[in-house]
DNA sequence: CACCATGTTCCTTG
DNA sequence: CCAAGGAACATGGT
């Protein structure tokens, strides 16, 4: 499910929902999700923690806890079909219920159909990542030296989470479109004026995003509808607005909303880039 | 059966 | 050292 957008939107549901309660059994049937910790570390520590905050970094959730032994911070990562849910304990689990965390009368599930993602105490993953988009409103130093620095082309370069944090597969598409800059172009052919561009463009994709999927209704439960390109899926009967909303990302073929050419689709670095040849130089 | 999928990491080759 | 490509992870949709 996740960029930064979708996990920034869950962060938000989920905060209210978590706040002061407390974990009193950890159950990982995954073990794997856990890595680098042991299914018993996570089990010792995180029994009879307690909720303050959940925040985000990149696409990390950030989980804050006080524990019986000072603060932690657990991190989670979604992974590519990760979803993270609050339900009544005694409602059915899902399928693939990767971790849950027994609380009061509710329950904290993690569920991930191909267990990309993870729930752990390590940071290290999270200190790795490059600047967050919606921090900065100008393109910070690193961000420019990076991309400069490099012959690897622009839309895989936004894929680097070293070099920014946050975006993903489609958003670096829809951000060398907003900024009408093609996805091959090298990082070193760039000038300074088309990085300052490329870094709004990443900004206010994110931000479009996020507010997108903060107004219209979302299931974060097991039983919304499978998928979409947002995530979460919708409710059942919820109407279908997700057409309408991103410019290139899947829409081969079809009409560039800006001048009409048929927007196509490359592969670069194992995965799928969509771009307008005309709109992007 | 084929191919595709929102992510990350590791390995090989050049 | 860097870059590119591929595979792996594991499951499901079309």
């Amino acid at each position: 499910m996740p960029e930064g957008p979708e996990v920034e939107v869950l962060v938000r549901h989920l905060d209210p929902l978590l706040r002061g309660r407390v974990i009193q059994r950890v159950v990982v049937s995954r073990p794997k999700i856990v890595r680098p910790d042991s299914l018993a570390k996570l089990q010792t520590l995180l029994r009879e923690a307690r909720f303050q905050r959940v925040s985000r970094r990149g696409k990390y959730l950030l989980f804050d806890l006080e524990t019986r032994r000072g603060s932690q911070r657990l991190v989670g990562h979604l992974g590519m079909t990760g979803r993270m849910f609050v339900q009544p304990r005694g409602k059915e689990r899902p399928r693939h219920a990767a971790v849950v965390l027994e609380l009061d009368r509710d329950e904290f599930i993690f569920e991930d159909t191909r267990y990309f993602g993870r729930l752990t105490l390590s940071q290290q993953a999270v200190e790795a990542l490059g600047p967050e988009p919606l921090e900065h409103a100008e393109p910070p130093e690193e961000f420019v030296q990076a991309m400069q620095k490099s012959r690897r082309p622009v839309k895989v370069l936004l894929l680097d989470q070293a070099i920014v944090a946050s975006v993903g597969n489609i958003y670096a598409s829809e951000a060398c479109h907003v900024a009408g800059i093609s996805p091959k172009r090298a990082g070193t052919k760039l000038r300074e004026p088309e990085i300052a561009r490329l870094w709004s463009a990443v900004r206010s994709v994110l931000e479009e995003a996020i507010r997108f999927g903060s107004t219209v209704p979302l299931a974060f439960g097991s039983d919304g509808t499978k998928d979409g390109l947002f995530y979460y899926g919708r409710p059942d009967g919820a109407e279908d607005f997700y057409e309408e909303r991103l410019r290139v990302y899947d829409r081969a073929g079809q009409p560039c909303r800006n001048c009409g050419q048929g927007i196509r689709r490359i592969v670069q670095a194992a995965r799928s880039t969509y771009f307008c040849p005309r709109c992007q130089k």
